[in-house]
RNA sequence: GGCCCAUUCGUCUAUCGGCUAGGACGCAAGAUUUUCAUUCUUGAAAGAGCAGUUCGAUUCUGCUAUGGGCUACCA
């Protein structure tokens, strides 16, 4: 049967989309794409009561920063709106109704306190066809006393009538056949007394069949629900359509215990999220993966393969690539623990293969916390960044490494001096400025020759004369190759900065 | 407790019955270098356990163990 493939990401905004809900995007939207689909975001705000505020903007900013496109949803539209689902209250009523209707479900008048008390007399009590006709319900109850209940304004929900003792098969695109007897499922609230509006489960499925939604793909931790699923979509008479169902393994803590958590990454040291978080509650800001100076295309790169592999040793795919190769035949069963360090690597390696030019605009606003960028050409912010950027994991890191090449050193570390600077380095500095000084050519290249040269026809020390050389243009003894600094320095100002270095270093005795 | 899912180096993983079990991150050693990084070379490091099926099991089956998920008028 050949459907149009459509899928959906759909979060709730409850909080910051955290990275775990990113790979299920990116997973959805790799799917879409390579079938020439359409990815819808469905906001699921079903639950009043855990609503925060600015959690949406954060999901649509933070897709479209990893390139995660959508197709349709509250900001993009499209014909199989509201998106949103807490605009759709009517249309959940009218399948509650005919659930009603065809008894598939009840009304439940048991309150929240009675529910409690009953879990506390009974040991794993479950609400099913086994104890639901000792609860307050339509079933239970004369039809007259129910009508009166609903006449007088009595809270109540609506559940789902399961059939006990039925074998529910789910179909998943990963773990193949899963069975489960409809027994060990309890008559799930279909309906919210307390906030007036559907639990996930009959929104979700009211929305995938109405959004003709192809493949579900979510996290496993849906998997227990899939046979209440498959129930529904049976009891509204939509078996013949039903969704493909694909659930993903899940991302663990990189030490152990559970699935990632949102706390996770201010306690481990590395973001869970992908933007930086600002709580409005308790004003706690959460760090992120952009303002880590994170590439996006390193972090959907390394996330896709969290779960994900080609089949072969490759590593590195741009987006296009990987909407070429996904498929779910290659993807894990088991949960993955979340590795930071690979993260970082691939950071690394999207840092190293960035044009230059294109890396100085990503870096320019770090710069600009330091110096006003406006001082430094384009290309010479560019260079610099190409000298240091083999030696950085992240964006941030940059302006460390490429300190000296926009501001003098102001001072010169302690452990360089103490090894470099000795009594006759002043004098050999001095001649060093004369050196450079004639060279008409001051290419990295060419300098390099005329100073090696000098330091070989003075039996110099090729290690303390560089070092010391160093020292005083970097402030330290570290940093790209020497002549390459000076290079794009210039003349004058290499030589400013050997003079100035001459002045304020005194030698340190051991 | 019940139900479901999973189980290859520390971590992410390849292998779709023939394995001297491959790659990557990380780690260690070495080479290169005026420094640091990059780069290159090398190394240590795995099939949870026990049965069964088979000429042959990492690959198939069962049990056990371990890990994970779910078990709300949360998603």
């Amino acid at each position: 049967m050949e459907r149009k493939v459509r899928v959906r990401f759909a979060p709730s905004p409850t909080g910051p989309l955290h990275i775990g809900g990113v790979r299920t995007a990116l997973y959805n939207f790799l799917f879409a794409r390579q079938h020439g689909g359409t990815m819808i975001l469905r906001i699921e705000d079903t639950d009043s009561t855990r609503f925060v505020p600015g959690a949406e903007d954060y999901i649509n900013e933070a897709l479209q920063w990893l390139g995660i496109g959508i197709d349709e949803g509250v900001r993009e539209g499209g014909n199989y709106g509201p998106y949103k689902q807490s605009e759709r209250r009517d249309i959940y009523r009218k399948y509650v109704k005919q659930l009603l209707d065809d008894g598939k479900a009840y009304i439940a008048f048991d309150t929240p306190q009675e529910l409690e008390a009953k879990r506390q007399e009974v040991a794993n009590f479950q609400y099913d066809a086994s104890t639901r006709l000792q609860m307050r319900n339509s079933l239970s109850l004369p039809a007259d006393e129910v009508q009166r209940l609903l006449d007088a304004g009595e809270k109540h929900v609506v559940r789902f009538k399961i059939e006990p003792n039925r074998d529910v098969v789910v179909n998943d695109l990963i773990r193949g056949v899963v069975t489960i007897n409809s027994s060990i499922l309890d008559d799930k609230v279909l309906y919210k007394s307390a906030d007036d509006l559907p639990t996930y489960h009959l929104a979700n499925i009211v929305d995938d069949h109405l959004m003709e939604v192809s493949h579900v793909i979510r996290g496993e931790e849906w998997l227990p629900s899939a046979p209440l699923h498959v129930l529904l979509y049976e009891a509204l008479g939509w078996a013949d359509t039903m969704p493909q169902f694909v659930h993903l393994p899940l991302l663990l803590k990189p030490d152990g215990k559970g699935k990632l958590s949102k706390r996770d990454g201010d306690r481990l040291g590395f973001p869970v999220f992908p933007l930086e978080w600002h709580d409005p509650k308790s004003g706690d800001i959460s760090s992120g993966y952009r303002e880590r100076g994170y590439l996006p295309q390193a972090v959907v790169n390394f996330l896709a393969l969290l779960g994900w592999n080609p089949g072969d040793d490759r590593e590195m795919f741009t987006m296009d690539e990987l909407i070429k190769e996904f498929s779910f035949e290659h993807c894990s069963k088991k949960g993955a623990k979340f590795d930071f360090e690979k993260g970082k690597w691939f950071n690394h390696e999207y840092l190293m293969n960035m044009a230059d030019d294109e890396l100085a605009q990503v870096f320019k606003p770090v710069l600009a916390q330091h110096v006003d960028p406006a001082q430094f050409s384009d290309q010479y912010i560019a260079q610099a960044v190409g000298l240091v950027k083999s030696r950085v994991n992240f964006v941030g890191e940059l302006w460390d490494q490429a300190r000296f090449f926009f501001v003098r050193p102001d001072s010169y570390a302690e452990k360089d001096v103490r090894k470099r600077w000795k009594p006759e380095t002043p004098d050999i500095m001095r001649d060093l400025i004369e050196v450079l000084r004639g060279i008409g050519d001051f290419t990295s290249h060419n300098s390099e020759e005329i100073v090696l040269d000098w330091i070989k026809e003075h039996d110099y020390h090729l290690g303390n004369v560089m070092n010391a050389f160093r020292l005083t243009v970097v402030g330290e003894c570290k940093g790209p190759h020497m002549f390459d600094i000076t290079e794009l320095l210039g003349k004058d100002e290499t030589i400013a900065r050997i003079q100035a270095g001459v002045d304020a270093i005194h030698i340190i005795e051991n």
